[in-house]
DNA sequence: CGGCGAGTTAACCGTCTGGTCAAAGTTCAC
DNA sequence: GTGAACTTTGACCAGACGGTTAACTCGCCG
């Protein structure tokens, strides 16, 4: 009659130290499996085997596939909002552009992972973050593109499709991270050293292509 | 003993009306599913309810999961190659690369599903295309970086990283189809015109941001 | 150092999955 | 119109899958 509840149920903080440990093994090994597999290829068998522990035992932090999905989403879909939030209205036009692309970069470098994952639910449809792209994602965006009509407006940048700016960024950036093997591959390196590369080629391409006449 | 042996182990050429249209059948079902739940996550079931046709039938056309996908990359792959190949030395450097963004994002516009599952199969660490990536299309690109460089040379473009170049024009281009369930909701638009847009938008930001000083 | 709750696992369940098989039904050239 | 080749299907199989249960072991606080 000892049967404790699974310690997802009762949220709220941490307890054990073990609890901590395995939920972060999980997660650790989930990312992985779920970036490469998407939500429908990934299994909890291939998981508990990554995190190093039988798949009962997995259950037992997590009650169901789907827990941990939303649990690597809740982390991710912060994450993925935050270097946008950092673009500034106040911020010198050109400088924030430059430390926007540097942010989404530095992400695609330091984790990959998390932008397939975004990438892979994505594609499937986006069944389980649709609440999150019509909501907080959108509102954010709409946001940002009205900073970026004040800095066409006043002359800051050429007059552009704010929003078709935005997916540039995303998509040169994100290319890094999503389709990394590919790029390896094609290039045949090995390191990261690429990514400053690429760092120099889009700001580049970017500051000169938005840079107002003149 | 009447059993035929399934058709797609003699190759050569399509024989009956009835396979055509089966395979067909099959190819376009299986593109839907492949896309959307990766290799891993597609299920025979899936693909041959899709079809509208009972499992074993469609076992009958392709004997193994293995195939149909094989099949699929093999038509995607040379549509895949098709708009780089057309990029020519000889041509007027921004006119080509302009005319190189169109293609790719017709390509996006009327082929989303076939540019999902091409980033699927990258995305879960291109197993099944290691040798397509390693072979027909590293040495595809390398050919036309090697245009790209001579343009440079000869001052028709900015002087850019050609690998970088040709990866922002696959990943602006290529974002249209893989994210755009996002991009949709994120727009609020239904059809698709704001791909004429994109393209307004990139062949502004490129041909601005490759043009040569002065 | 004893006990209680946290953590772990073997055994299991129903369903799904990729794939097989033999038999039945259909098509089409002759 | 018929027979041989082509097509379709129901029944089936072994293993994978998501998930449950009950009983076991371990860690740690008093």
């Amino acid at each position: 009659m000892s049967v404790a509840e699974p310690p997802r149920a009762a949220r709220t903080k941490r307890r054990t130290r073990i609890q901590q440990e395995n939920e972060e093994k999980i997660l650790d090994s989930a990312l992985e499996v779920f970036s490469q597999h998407g939500f429908k290829g990934a299994t909890l068998d291939a998981i508990a085997e990554g995190a190093g522990m039988s798949k009962p035992n997995l259950l037992y932090y997590f009650r169901r596939k789907e827990d941990i999905h939303a649990a690597l989403m809740e982390e991710l879909l912060d994450a993925w909002l935050e270097p946008l939030e950092a673009l500034s209205a106040e911020g010198d036009a050109m400088r924030e552009i430059r430390a926007y692309l540097r942010r989404k970069l530095d992400m695609a470098r330091e984790r990959p992972r998390e932008s397939r994952l975004f990438a892979s639910e994505v594609m499937s449809g986006a069944p389980r973050i649709e609440e999150y792209l019509h909501g907080r994602l959108k509102a954010l965006v709409a946001e940002k593109v009205e900073v970026i009509r004040a800095w066409i407006a006043a002359g800051k940048i050429r007059r552009v499709d704010p929003y078709h700016l935005i997916f540039a960024i995303w998509s040169t950036t994100q290319h890094y991270a999503d389709f990394d093997v590919q790029v390896r591959i094609v290039m045949g390196v090995e390191g990261d050293g690429h990514i400053d590369d690429a760092a120099r080629f889009l700001e580049d391409l970017f500051l000169k292509g938005l840079a107002p006449e003149g």
